[in-house]
DNA sequence: CCAATATACCTCATCTGTCAAGGTAAATAT
DNA sequence: ATATTTACCTTGACAGATGAGGTATATTGG
């Protein structure tokens, strides 16, 4: 991965929730899609992805739910809330205001 | 202030040099600076500011030296080095990369 | 004149998100 | 048979941000 967790710290759970908007999904495979999306620019860690899913369901934004693959390794699919969707509106304003500040500020 | 800390973390620094290449200055006028820039929308926390300055230096990105103010209180004043203006620099594109990659996956 | 506020510096302990390193188990490819 | 891929998970340590505290001088309002 090419940038530093410090400049994207904060925005895993923006990222999860955002994917998660689209349709459900399980861990192995959200962390392959932001991968896929970004050239392989940006991998978000395993432990980094478990814990914002923790603090997500904990908050409510997101409800966990174990797939019926009969084959294969078992998934489990996570699926967003209502105030997981609010959240994400939240989330989003606030990284859209927080853009422009940094652009002022670094000239 | 409006912005979560989480997710202007890791651009203190960046912030910093982005002010002194401008011209040197001490710490209350940075932290005034970046208030009125951004409209008091974000406010470094002193000990953001000052922790941020020691690692700046240990990295010599940053020079500093004591004003030499007669009157009023003592200020310390801070001027960015060849080696700051690398960082900077360095700094200003991996903010536009990541930009784009949260952009991107904030959808 | 005096109290409050502003200027200006600083430190320490704590909190929180990230992540390296480790683990389990099943399926598939070589 | 063995390696790799899919898929889950936990623990401890790290680093940047910050609340709370401190020092000292100058200015301003009542």
């Amino acid at each position: 991965m090419s940038i530093t967790s410090d400049i994207l710290r904060g925005h895993t759970e923006a990222i999860i929730l955002s994917h998660l908007l689209e349709h459900d999904s399980y861990g192995y495979q959200i962390n392959k899609d932001i991968m896929k999306k970004t050239n392989n620019a940006y991998e978000l860690k395993e432990a980094t992805l478990y814990s914002a899913f923790r603090r997500l369901e904990q908050a409510g934004c997101i409800r966990t739910y174990w797939g019926d693959e009969t084959v294969g390794a078992r998934r489990r699919y996570y699926s967003i809330t209502e105030k997981g969707r609010k959240a994400y509106a939240d989330y989003k304003r606030e990284w859209q205001e927080a853009r422009e500040i940094i652009d002022q500020l670094l000239n």
